[in-house]
RNA sequence: GGGCCGCUAGCUCAGUCGGUAGAGCACAUGACUUUUAAUCAUGUGGUCGCGGGUUCGAUUCCCGCGCGGCUCACCA
């Protein structure tokens, strides 16, 4: 295997020297040139003009020879004849292989098939590629190799390259929006003391210099909120998060979170931010409110609906759910098909129904409001009902895209919840959070949009190592 | 972590009911000065994922391992 591959190898290296033999350098200084696209827009015939790229193609016919350069922007096909460019040019146009990078400049025309096209007067080396390009008639397959060597499927697979190009878009798009809204961009450290502001195992790592351990950060929350204590009223931070929990095809170990908080509001605005960032997106970006296909075929346009956790939960398992007692609520949850350990509560057996019988058929945007307070030890408890927290999960397509809090803000409160979700650990409340809040934070609406959740959404994609360029994988080890 | 499936030429794939393998593209050589996945002719290319077992003989059957995919579990 190896072999066949130093074989191919070899004969591009002695194309190589061939042209090192010809006084030709095979890697190239810069060379100022013009955009394909912005080429293709202002082509006349007869108007001069200097594009380069990745030669991807080469059709020899002799003495003249067609080849199409790809700069990244754009395909453009040129033309070489012998007479034009010279008999030692010429010749060394033969030692060019696919892949290779190149710079041309000549004169535009059109074929007689009608095709814009570029004869080349002069031809400049700028890169060999010493292995081949992938196939050209299917491009690259195989799954493994398109996430290990992701620059081969960017070159093969032009369908990929247009989603990440919409994935950079939907994120310079959502900038603009918040920033126009009169929010500032913040980044909150990745390495903390103690992981918080959610429950997911962390990564963990070791600071010489202090002699301590970190982890990686699971959440931003603890730390935007300190920023609303300094009182920044709209912040935002777009980032990365770290868990270190399974791999799967909706988890990868890091991923990219939205994290918006806004001071003086509550949950309902965070409602309307929400559908106005993702319609936002979906117009300019996807050009399109009904994304994916099919019956998984998701309907942006509003109103969305809007649905207790309660109400959710009795139109599965029966109005009567919430009067039942443990022991009928575990055996009608077993009728149901789920697993349910004895000792779980209610509570805990509610939730298994949720996500285990509900939210995956949730598949039209849903806000779910009203979970249970205690699951959300950073939301407050709605003021009719403690122990329901004033929240919103926004699910699509059976996943959880966003969920948003009217925020805790009282630090008596928060250590309370705190405690009990740690089970009077002491190691696991964070001091240094509580001292901020102790400080006076605002009353504040807050927001955390799963932006690789949301991509593959408007992408109408099921995996989401499909949407991030460089998925986590397996490392290889030698065989 | 469990279950199932996959791994054959550089790429995309076929095939061998157990007798060491094929196609297209790519690559090489030749022909061709407006081609379009150029065409035509000739040719090169394989430890059939790795290791072990059964067998006269294993790419094929069995076991283990590696990597990947799907799925279940875990994951607020």
């Amino acid at each position: 295997m190896t072999d066949e591959r130093n074989l191919f190898r070899e004969q591009r290296l002695a194309n190589r020297h061939r042209l090192e033999a010809m006084g030709i350098a095979p890697y190239g200084d810069a060379f100022p040139r013009e955009r394909i696209v912005e080429l293709a827009a202002r082509f006349r015939e007869g108007e001069s003009a200097r594009i380069a790229g990745r030669l991807v193609l080469i059709r020899n016919m002799g003495k003249s020879t067609f080849g199409h350069l790809d700069d990244g922007t754009g395909r453009f096909q040129i033309y070489l004849q012998k007479n034009e460019v010279g008999d030692t040019a010429y010749e060394a146009f033969r030692y060019l292989d696919p892949g290779d990078w190149i710079g041309v400049e000549g004169v535009l025309f059109v074929t007689r098939t009608g095709e814009r096209t570029l004869r080349v007067a002069r031809w400049t080396m700028l890169s060999k590629a010493l292995l081949p390009l992938p196939e050209k008639w299917h491009g690259l397959r195989d799954v493994e190799q398109r996430y290990r060597q992701r620059y081969l499927d960017l070159i093969a697979n032009r369908e990929v390259r247009e989603l990440f190009c919409r994935r950079s878009a939907l994120i310079w798009e959502i900038r603009q929006f918040l920033h126009t809204d009169g929010f500032m961009e913040v980044e909150t450290p990745m390495l903390q003391p103690q992981a918080g502001g959610a429950a997911a195992r962390p990564f963990l790592t070791r600071y010489h210099a202090l002699d301590t351990d970190m982890a990686l950060r699971i959440a931003p929350e603890l730390y935007l909120k300190r920023l609303l204590v300094a009182g920044f009223d709209r912040i935002f931070e777009l980032n990365r998060n770290f868990r270190n929990e399974g791999l799967d095809r909706t988890h990868n170990p890091e991923f990219t979170m939205l994290e918006i908080y806004e001071a003086y509001t509550d949950v309902r605005r965070m409602k309307d931010l929400v559908q106005a960032l993702i319609l936002r997106v979906a117009d300019r970006v996807y050009g399109n409110r009904t994304v994916g296909k099919g019956e998984q075929a998701i309907r942006l346009d509003p109103p969305w609906r809007e649905v207790s956790y309660r109400d959710l939960v009795k139109e599965r398992m029966g109005v009567d759910w919430f009067e039942l007692s443990v022991e009928a609520a575990r055996a009608r949850a077993r009728a149901a098909g789920l697993e349910v350990p004895a000792d779980w509560d209610h509570l805990l057996i509610t939730h298994e129904v949720y996500e285990k019988l509900i939210e995956r058929t949730l598949i039209q945007p849903t806000f779910v409001t009203r979970l249970p307070a205690a699951l959300l030890p950073l939301a407050r408890p709605c003021a009719d009902d403690p122990a329901t927290a004033d929240v919103f999960e926004l699910v699509i397509r059976g996943q959880e895209i966003a969920p948003a809090y009217t925020e805790m803000n009282d630090p008596l409160l928060q250590r309370e919840a705190f405690l009990r979700q740690a089970g009077n650990n002491l190691q696991k409340v964070d001091e240094d959070f509580l001292t901020a809040l102790e400080h006076g934070m605002p009353p504040a609406g807050g927001m955390g949009v799963g932006i690789d959740r949301l991509v593959m959404i408007l992408s109408g994609e099921e995996a989401i190592r499909d949407v991030i360029l460089f998925p986590q994988l397996r490392p290889r080890n030698e065989g």
